[in-house]
DNA sequence: AATTGTGAAGCATTTCACAGCT
DNA sequence: AGCTGTGAAATGCTTCACAATT
């Protein structure tokens, strides 16, 4: 962890100033203003040019930012400028989805190896990168500088599976898996729990909370 | 949206709470303190009580919680006592991978359809439940009573799925693709974007650069 | 004139500390 | 005695307002 005063909420900001940048650097588009950029995000400008602050001073005041070094920037400060590389375990449905969609959009955060302990799917391939033993990934994050961890595998396995990323010097991990990792000090851990934002969506749903509300009376939402 | 007062954070920790009562009553575990909880969720016991206190006193002082009886409440309160019904758009790796991901797993909340405008997924079956053209979104949500709705199409489809959700009468959204999109008041949508998750990660990665470091030559941050 | 960068105010959430039950 | 429920303090994040800069 770099800044420990920079909020996390400012940090996952980032990759999305970084999309619109490069849209409208296709678009060449080569200003934009902090206002610009919440009209296309749906932040304010406020907490942009703040979030922007935190890393030093990348505007012209009365102008605006340069598209291509902001850019430049916050790449940089991702650690994205020189690509990342991670691993992927479990090349189960999600997994493997994962890894598809991963190494097809991403060059700068890339899966350089996925790892299973099922003998049907080792020696297999997803988009050119072959699925190898459970065993293998101590050795082969050292040899690949592997620095980001990706767990898909189920509940019971996560935690050693996580050991195992930690002792190979991974460094961040995201965490499919709905369990609490535990993990020393340094090393990040991201969860993401579907069965967390699909039971907490449903609270939303006009189906919560009163005790004896019987639900099917007309409510027609159309305009 | 039930009750504007209560943080957002609070909700998405009930499901976690929900996950390991059910353990415990597996276990036969009939009594649970928040100290209890907080060890097995990593959140303070206090927060476990102030969550719960939202919506109610549970719990019995001097004893603790009754692990059926709060997974009744918690249940009641995420309005998961009546299943709720979900639709998921988008066929894809991602979208498949969650489709059956959840259908396996969650009661609760049920995938009852499945759309794609692909003609060679469309009538094939993900789990028993068969993928329909785009078209029918709108009379079958109607139709099956459905609360939520899943997108996994790509960014540019996203909107437009979105509206038809909307105008189907959907009060709550996962959005997968990464796109902010606009909904009328009243409809919540969370957002799950995978490149965000994973160019944030490399954030907590020792490749990142120092906050006001204003170099323009290559340096290599390894060890 | 326009737009950034930033201290200070305002909110929201978490933690603290303890009163209140069983 | 033990553990919940909760106002009050602390913390963290966002918004405001404006000085600084081009």
């Amino acid at each position: 962890m770099r800044n420990p005063k920079i909020p996390e909420a400012a940090i996952k900001r980032l990759p999305v100033y970084l999309r619109i940048l490069g849209d409208l650097m296709v678009e060449e588009v080569e200003i934009v203003s902090s206002a610009d950029l919440a009209g296309r995000t749906g932040f304010s400008p406020e907490q942009i040019r703040k979030d922007l602050a935190y890393f030093g001073a990348f505007g012209t005041r009365g102008v605006g930012y340069d598209t291509e070094i902001l850019s430049r920037r916050i790449k940089r400060i991702l650690g994205l400028h020189k690509g990342v590389n991670a691993v992927l375990v479990g090349a189960g449905n999600l997994g493997t989805a994962l890894a598809r969609y991963s190494l097809a959009k991403h060059k700068d955060v890339r899966i350089v190896a996925i790892f299973d302990n099922d003998w049907d799917k080792i020696g297999k391939e997803i988009q050119g990168v072959e699925i190898q033993p459970l065993g293998d990934i101590c050795t082969k994050c050292h040899d690949l500088n592997v620095r980001i961890g990706i767990i898909t595998v189920p509940a019971p396995e996560a935690q050693a599976v996580a050991d195992v990323l930690v002792r190979a010097g991974i460094e961040a991990i995201l965490n499919f898996s709905p369990s609490k990792l535990k993990v020393p000090p340094g090393v990040y851990v991201q969860n993401i729990d579907l069965t967390i934002e699909l039971q907490s969506l449903a609270y939303y749903t006009s189906v919560g909370i009163e005790p004896d509300l019987d639900v099917d009376t007309d409510e027609d939402a159309d305009k």
